[in-house]
DNA sequence: ATGATACTGAGAACCACTATCATTTGTATA
DNA sequence: TATACAAATGATAGTGGTTCTCAGTATCAT
């Protein structure tokens, strides 16, 4: 992922959005907080303003580049979408993110929409539980 | 749904709280928001704050007496939880939500959290897509 | 290089929601 | 039934995440 695709997202190639994009791409994590990246950026010692974090972050959503999703926190993260759909179970003691894809609910998904006469258009599915290391302790 | 229900929810009985699950009963718009909720009873004749509102609805809901929702819109929206566990599709165009329950899918949940060696605790699957009315205009 | 236009950063504004606190209400007890 | 006291209420201020505004700046087609 580089300039070219700011390019084809019809995004003028500039310094924050290049090191936001960098940024994600270099990162461990995978889901961060508009104000995670922010802080992150700073620290890097880039100047670069929380505003223009989160318009970039929701062009580079439009833009297919980045997907949004919102767990039980309150705010927003963003991750990456290089790879393909997938939905995410979220511990709900140490907030640790892990993603799967099953076949059979996604089919089944479609046709339960289908069923009621929906066209559908995306959908969200996010389990919440304790995470192996959390029930040990 | 009446009075006992409080009561057994350790709750008191006041006037404000009586408002809101009566209210809740009797309309027939089954999601709404608290902002919703708070406006409806003002115009009712109720006098009642939104704080009020905000804070019966949490209790009512740590009693599970109602759930809440986050769909896309921003603000929480409101349920009485009469029926059993379901989950939700929201219309992208004009905001109507349909419930639905698949025991398939619900099963299929459980297995994917087991291999990964998560206990769910919870979960959230709601679809987007166009409902039969918005796909014909 | 230059101009048109898109982008930026700082801060104010916004929105949904929560905390504070003086006053009122419900209810257990006398 | 009156009383007392904890619990609940409502007005308002505050909070946190996010978006808007706008003057200044950078990008890119020419």
């Amino acid at each position: 992922m580089e300039s070219s695709d700011l390019k084809k997202a019809g995004l003028k190639i500039t310094l924050p959005r290049m090191k936001i994009l960098e940024f994600l791409e270099v990162s461990n994590v995978r889901h961060q907080s508009a104000e995670e990246i922010y802080r992150a950026l700073l620290d890097d010692g880039e100047e670069i303003g929380l505003a223009t974090v989160y318009r970039v972050l929701t062009q580079f959503e439009a833009a297919g580049l980045v997907e949004r999703h919102h767990f039980e926190s309150g705010q927003a993260v963003f991750e990456l979408s290089e790879k393909g759909h997938h939905d995410h179970i979220v511990c709900v003691s140490c907030g640790r993110v892990e993603e799967f894809y099953d076949e059979l609910i996604e089919n089944r998904q479609k046709e339960v929409a289908a069923e009621k006469g929906y066209e559908v258009t995306d959908h969200s599915l996010t389990l919440y539980g304790k995470c192996p290391d959390c029930r040990k302790q």
